[in-house]
DNA sequence: AAGAGGCCCTGATAGC
DNA sequence: TGCTATCAGGGCCTCT
């Protein structure tokens, strides 16, 4: 389930592969996503040449050179794999991309070719989409509706605490809102909670100014973790290559439910509860 | 305004 | 073995 630090290296590979290079086709294999895709997508970015490719929170952007963007939002299941085109007999093989190496037999719902070689996006559960967006000043409104995100320099002491002082919904579901702080979903909540030494049970406004300033360091340093460990990968990616991300194994409490919690000198084991229908871990003892 | 809850979707797994 | 139920969860929507 990409969140902010999966995105962020998912685009890494995909720019080098893909910026500067023109599409020479598409084609759309199935159309429902999270939203329908537009009739239309093919045909206007037929033949534009890609000029930048970047990530902001949890969405993929990809800058073509008729100053329209391709916003993507991955959900719960989406991927990239590319195919490397043969020279000699002009048939696709598939190479190494990201998640896996093993092109999934169905859900593969859009394909974009280019000279050397084709992207697909593969996406079973269909809670990601692709949007056209046909100018910057749409594309910014868009995005405009999401908080800051960790990385941003504005994301200090003083936006957390006006942000979470006056909440009366527990920390992890502010921590959940896009709207507050954006980039950030069920696996690294857990975890920075964790760290934090918070019970993620509590009100925004319960939160003293040590757990907010915590909040704020390991955000940042938690995310910025798990891009060098190359992301997390669990469950949807679970077939994939050596290529896939090492974040799961820094896991301390998501999915470790019944395990010994891993503080020293804590003899409680890791608790998992239900939060507005989310799996939630932590350690009763630890998190208050 | 803010928060709670429902819904979309498929595949893996648990239980009988 | 084969069936059914449950779970995984991001973002948008509606209702209060």
């Amino acid at each position: 389930m990409p969140e902010l630090p999966e995105v962020e290296i998912i685009k890494r590979s995909l720019k080098k592969k893909i910026n500067f290079q023109r599409i020479i086709g598409v084609k759309v294999n199935n159309r429902n996503l999270r939203f329908k895709l537009k009739k239309n997508f093919s045909e206007k970015i037929l033949n534009k040449k890609v000029v930048n490719v970047y990530r902001k929170a949890k969405y993929l952007i990809i800058s073509l050179d008729n100053k329209t963007f391709i916003l993507i939002h991955f959900g719960m299941s989406g991927t990239f794999h590319l195919i490397k085109k043969r020279e000699k007999d002009n048939l696709f093989t598939n190479l190494s991309f990201y998640q896996s190496r093993n092109l999934p037999k169905k859900h593969n719902h859009i394909e974009i070719h280019f000279k050397n070689f084709k992207v697909i996006y593969n996406d079973p559960r269909r809670f990601g989409f692709f949007k056209l967006l046909d100018n910057k000043k749409n594309l910014e409104k868009y995005l405009s509706k999401n908080g800051l995100e960790p990385f941003s320099k504005k994301f200090n002491f003083n936006y957390l605490l006006k942000n979470i002082c006056f909440r009366s919904k527990n920390i992890k579901n502010i921590l959940l809102d896009q709207r507050i702080v954006s980039g950030i979903g069920n696996i690294y909540a857990n975890e920075i909670l964790f760290r934090s030494g918070i019970d993620p049970n509590k009100p925004g406004n319960k939160l003293n100014k040590k757990e907010i300033k915590n909040l704020e360091i390991l955000s940042k340093k938690i995310l910025n973790k798990a891009i060098l460990k190359g992301g997390s990968t669990i469950r949807d990616f679970k077939h994939s290559d050596g290529k896939a991300g090492k974040f799961q194994n820094e896991f301390k409490v998501y999915s470790q439910d019944n395990k010994n919690c891993p503080n020293l000198n804590c003899n409680y084991k890791i608790t998992k509860i239900n939060i507005s229908n989310r799996s939630t871990f932590y350690c009763k003892n630890c998190q208050k």
